[in-house]
DNA sequence: TCTAAAACATGATAATTGTCAGTTTTTACA
DNA sequence: TGTAAAAACTGACAATTATCATGTTTTAGA
């Protein structure tokens, strides 16, 4: 037998929480309980899904393929977060490709349930609503960095940010581990010149390095740099 | 005596159309209309909003001050959207600042009735939920464009978008006027290198300026450029 | 309509970042 | 456990873009 969802702690972090108990028994029984494996795709741009995803577990990256066959990684998944509710809601293709980034548990609710409850129950499309305008306000903080501060500055930030949402390990390592190749596509520049500025902020002993690991060592320093002094 | 809501066409092109007779009395009677001058702006970054604005005329532009004092324009609003929805929904500040590019004429609903409808209608919250939908999906796009495209991609860009989007004069000029400034902060680029760039395209033979004025002259090419050739 | 301020424009130069080419290290798995 | 592929890394160089300095044109308003 799978979780129930009315048993699910994760639902207190997501939208979910706005649901009564029938509702709630309804996404239980139509759910359905998957695990992914690292590297593996949840769904790709320009898909149709017919559902939502909720993370139990684990952290995906949702990234867009540009014209030049760049990738770049607009937003990373926490635990708790539901994914492709935009697609649902808008009636729209993906416009974004989730990839694990470590192994995942998820859920998979069938739209047809999700688009019941938004069309009867107020506040879930509220706290629905609410999520998104989190969304869309950092999605407008990552447009502003983008386009105003240095790869530098965007990569000082990256690491704090990851630190602060996905924590440190007992030798003061950051807790996800990504690729040197994520993480350019995160702060959205060329790998060589990425690996190049990990390279400098170790040797400037802003951070330490061991294998794929990184570990933040001067955290105001890093943050100072961030902010451009 | 002021226009009502229930006889604006305006209505049809937003969230408000989800309204019945009603509500849209409601809104109707507690909305106040105001003339904003070419320049001027209707709310500030960091700023808590009583309200929202319906735009019946005019352009606005949505930014953000970066940390080094440069603007960086995150979104030109359109005849018939809404502003400062986030803000209210969130029970945020707002994230930007607003500012009329045109002389405008706006609504301004007190977000008590907006609230209000949203607890209890589902049609609107859906509603409003679809816009910003999109909305987050435009983001997305941004951040990708800007991460991506060279600065020369992104004015291109700039250009198509502003003719699809506000149509041209009799003489083939892009209907809204925007300073080299406000076109520097849309693309992200000092000011001095977007200059330059339209000095470029102008003797490439792509556009055509006159004072301020700028219209597309070979909309195919330029098409190709922001597309990377 | 005159004038100061703002916006526009251009050149020279420097800083940032990307590209290409190649080496070394790590990883996956047959 | 050996090996091929992938990832990490480094150097040299080129392209893009920002900055500073300065001159010109346009605009707003006294």
């Amino acid at each position: 037998m799978e979780h129930r969802c009315e048993n699910c702690i994760i639902r207190q972090f997501n939208s979910l929480r706005a649901l009564n108990k029938e509702e709630l028994k309804k996404v239980s029984d139509s759910k359905t309980s998957k695990r992914i494996k690292k590297g593996d795709a949840l769904f790709i741009e320009g898909q149709k899904l017919d559902g939502v995803f909720c993370v139990r577990n684990g952290v995906s990256k949702l990234s867009k393929l540009s014209s030049n066959g760049k990738e770049q990684i607009v937003k990373l998944t926490n635990r708790g977060e539901i994914m492709g509710q935009r697609s649902v809601i808008a009636e729209d293709f993906t416009n974004l490709s989730a990839t694990a980034i470590s192994d995942m548990e998820v859920c998979f609710i069938p739209k047809e349930v999700i688009s019941n409850i938004l069309n009867t129950n107020p506040y879930f499309s509220l706290e629905v609503l609410r999520h998104m305008a989190h969304d869309l306000k950092e999605a407008d903080d990552v447009i502003v960095n983008m386009s105003q501060k240095t790869v530098k500055q965007r990569l000082a930030e990256a690491f704090i940010y990851l630190k602060n949402n996905y924590g440190e390990d007992e030798n003061g390592f950051i807790s996800l581990t990504l690729s040197r190749d994520d993480y350019a596509n995160i702060v959205g520049a060329a790998t060589e010149s990425l690996i190049r500025m990990i390279s400098e902020f170790k040797k400037k002993g802003l951070i330490k390095t061991e294998g794929k690991k990184i570990g933040i060592v001067q955290e105001c320093t890093l943050q100072e740099l961030a902010d451009g002094f």
